[in-house]
DNA sequence: CGGTGACTAGATAGATCGCTCTATTCCCGG
DNA sequence: CCGGGAATAGAGCGATCTATCTAGTCACCG
């Protein structure tokens, strides 16, 4: 039962890949972090720094899908469990100067064209994020395959305004992406 | 003379920076693709890789906002003119196999949280992008607000779709948000 | 008690990073 | 022709990158 410095090297890449980036972040960077020793890194992830991308990547996919069930799942008006799941980004975003973001989209971005492994471990999380999301438009009377769509454009309207957003340094593009969400979802049922 | 090396450095590393992202780019990778000597780099670029990342992300800008208005411009029918404009997004994906995509998300994500002048410059470029797809709806009829709660709305989803048809390797998330998009401007009418 | 594998610990290799330096070539006005 | 600044050319600096290596520590089991 040792898997303490494993998991705190885990926690400490996903937040340091969702702010600087994959290539922008350095294994010593990590390790130092997390107070980890050098050697317990490759002892862990033998693989080297891909391994640790990748498991970092389907982590975060899996966690960021578990918060949107855990937020717009207990709320069976689907409008608003959109709405709200947009306005709580908006505020993570404010509340810690916009580095609470997406925790994949750089690394998605910087991996797309350089990384096939890497690439494919993005586009699984959003599969299932499309999947989570399309599951729970479904549970609001929404036939298959809008949802799927429909889940579609969710996801890609939150994932345009992390861009904006953290450029601009404003929560509009969030607000707005969420407006557009949900009344896209509005005009479905 | 014909074309400069200044030029052909800045071309090349637009191209480098979009693919492969800022950290993900070596000034000596840029130099050889470029077919320029190492000591014309620093010649040109005395601010070093940050001046060289802040002339690219603005030229960059100012030529995909210039692309926008030729493409959408000469289309008096803004609900068709932004249809086109995501279509074309989605078939240059498709032809450079998921390369040519946004020219400065990559790095606007990367350096949001790590270098501000360089994300200064990418939120000029989106202000200025926002300016210009505002401008183009409000030639359409629509009043100066709403035109640019809608530009916004209309950049946040072509990003997003940036982001997950890379991921993917699928044109349907730009399809898709390109429906969206052409959906909203024509309610906004 | 001795052994055994998991884990910690960090020095270090070899390559590459951004950048500086000097030397050379080119262009052009005087 | 020549003088001189602009531009070209690339060797090389210190720092840092990912990854490997050996050595030491620890818990647990025969």
């Amino acid at each position: 039962m040792t898997t303490g410095t494993k998991d705190r090297i885990l926690e400490t890449a996903m937040e340091l890949f969702r702010r600087h980036g994959y290539t922008g972040t350095g294994m010593k960077q990590i390790v130092q972090s997390a107070s980890a020793p050098f050697g317990s890194l490759y002892h862990h992830f033998p693989g080297g720094k891909e391994q640790l991308g990748e498991e970092v990547i389907r982590r975060s996919g899996a966690m960021y899908g578990e918060l949107f069930a855990a937020v717009a799942g207990p709320i069976d008006d689907v409008v608003e469990g959109i709405d709200v799941f947009f306005r709580g980004a908006a505020d993570a975003l404010v509340a810690s100067d916009y580095e609470d973001a997406c925790p994949i989209a750089t690394v998605a971005l910087e991996v797309a064209s350089t990384n096939e492994p890497l690439r494919i471990a993005t586009a699984d999380v959003f599969q299932s994020w499309i999947d989570g999301v399309g599951a729970y438009l479904r549970r609001g009377g929404i036939e298959e395959e809008p949802a799927r769509v429909l889940a579609i454009e969710i996801l890609t309207a939150m994932e345009g305004a992390f861009v904006l957003s953290r450029a601009l340094k404003s929560p509009e593009p969030m607000l707005v992406a969420g407006r557009n969400a949900a009344d896209r979802v509005r005009d479905a049922l």
